[in-house]
DNA sequence: CGTAAGACCTGTAGTTGCTGTAGGTGCAAG
DNA sequence: CTTGCACCTACAGCAACTACAGGTCTTACG
């Protein structure tokens, strides 16, 4: 049988999350309201469990909370076609790539800094010159911030 | 002569900053307080707008607040050695190729999730199920979050 | 010189995805 | 039956902004 319940610690523990933010997940609706105990402890099913070790696997893999809801409201129901989550998927994966992508030239930049620093004082620090610079001739133009991750 | 003052939008305009930003950024402590007309408008120096130029730049190349300040703190004593700006740098660096490192664990997963999508119901969607499947054999480790950017 | 647009002011609340606290109650093992 | 941990609610705070609301100052035009 498989009637048994959790605790919210249980939860936790089975999928690595605090406490708190199982709770913080259900005051939220990306966890639905579990059943509680006669002195209100909260009382999962395996089915809760389920979703939460979905939710935490998408965020792992740095899908938004809207997304995972997305995502979550999708496998509820498995005759629908699954062209909406993989548009979902595609759209992460790329944001992702262009994520590594700006992050790689930021790295070429940091590096060419630290390798020219000449460890002597600030006032020719190359490090320092670097981030003074207001031209950014040699600078990267990341567009307008963060897109997701 | 260069005792010209500048608005809060002038600064806004020459670092592409919006105006609440900068104000935010004074709240904060790592803008200084600038003069003030009689009116109580803020009237910036040059030295107020190469702060500014360097926050953002700074910003842009993903350095949190914190080490911001520091820089900026190194900055003002030019005689200083400058090994901690270039410690500063480094560990920035190494946290952005640790990032890189992740995130194209990450982009191997999305891609073989989105190769494997059949494109036909929900209930057989590699997407969904990658993301429900609860023992992450194929999964990657991110410790525990993020470092940074 | 008057007025109206628009830039500026302060203060506060919201964003995302959590984390942590305070102050109290349930539950289970010894 | 007690002790101590797990649990409860509610709220405050983190980074780093963004976005109001409701008022005041400056400036340019007529």
């Amino acid at each position: 049988m498989d009637t048994a319940t959790y605790a919210i610690g249980d939860l936790a523990r089975q999928t690595g999350t605090k406490v708190e933010l199982i709770r913080w997940y259900e005051r939220d609706g990306t966890m639905l309201p579990p059943a509680r105990t006669e002195g209100g402890h909260r009382a999962y099913t395996q089915a809760h469990l389920d979703r939460l070790a979905f939710i935490r696997h998408a965020r792992e893999l740095g899908f938004p909370l809207d997304d995972v809801r997305a995502l979550l409201h999708l496998s509820d129901d498995p005759d629908r076609p699954c062209d909406e989550a993989d548009a979902i998927a595609r759209q992460h994966l790329g944001a992702v790539r262009s994520r590594i992508a700006r992050l790689q030239a930021l790295e070429a930049e940091l590096a060419r800094m630290v390798d020219a620093c000449g460890h002597g004082k600030v006032g020719a620090c190359r490090v320092i010159q670097v981030l003074a610079d207001h031209s950014h001739e040699h600078c990267i133009h990341p567009g307008h911030g963060g897109t997701g991750l």
